[in-house]
DNA sequence: CGCGCGATTGTA
DNA sequence: ACAATCGCGCGT
């Protein structure tokens, strides 16, 4: 199994959310099969964070394949993956993660249980050696939801998940 | 500088 | 159904 290029995250950030599916994370030690995914754009996309730029949401405007990791409710990290070319903000929430024994179902649960903290910010994913995304053979099917957690922009149906008897 | 709230989760 | 818990973003 081979790296994912940048050329994989510069897409349209829907696009990566889908693609996402059925590839493994490697982590340090951890390795996992990618299982939910959702996408946040920018200015035609309300519930994103890069609605409006701010020094947080800035990193979402940069290159591709690069770590977003924020705080969420003061005691959880999400774990995002930025995509689109550079001025074109959006990245990926990874909200599902299949490891060999642990089913991770929830962006809070990954990061505690991955140990991905604000330190992990702006990490390139294509550049280093125990961070970084496999590509996979196979296809997974998936079903197109409305994310969670959000208030605004609800009827984008930008959230995607593995078909359980896919993993 | 203060204040309300959030891309969540475990517990009741 | 709700508390835990704190950094961010916006208004003053």
């Amino acid at each position: 199994m081979k790296k994912l290029p940048y050329s994989f995250y510069e897409k349209h950030v829907v696009e990566v959310a889908k693609d996402l599916l059925g590839k493994t994370l490697v982590f340090g030690g951890f390795k996992g099969i990618i299982t939910e995914t959702e996408a946040y754009r920018g200015a035609d996309d309300q519930a994103s964070h890069a609605y409006r730029k701010t020094k947080r949401s800035e990193i979402m405007f940069g290159p591709a394949g690069i770590v977003y990791v924020y705080m969420i409710y003061g005691m959880y990290y999400c774990f995002n993956i930025v995509t689109e070319s550079e001025g074109n903000p959006g990245a990926v929430l990874i909200r599902g993660l299949k490891l060999r024994d642990i089913n991770l179902n929830g962006p809070g649960k990954i990061c505690k249980h991955l140990g991905i903290d604000k330190n992990h910010n702006g990490i390139d994913l294509t550049t280093k050696e125990d961070f970084y995304l496999e590509d996979a053979t196979a296809q997974v099917k998936f079903k197109a939801t409305p994310r969670i957690g959000i208030t605004k922009d609800v009827d984008k149906l930008w959230r995607f998940v593995v078909d359980e008897r896919e993993y």
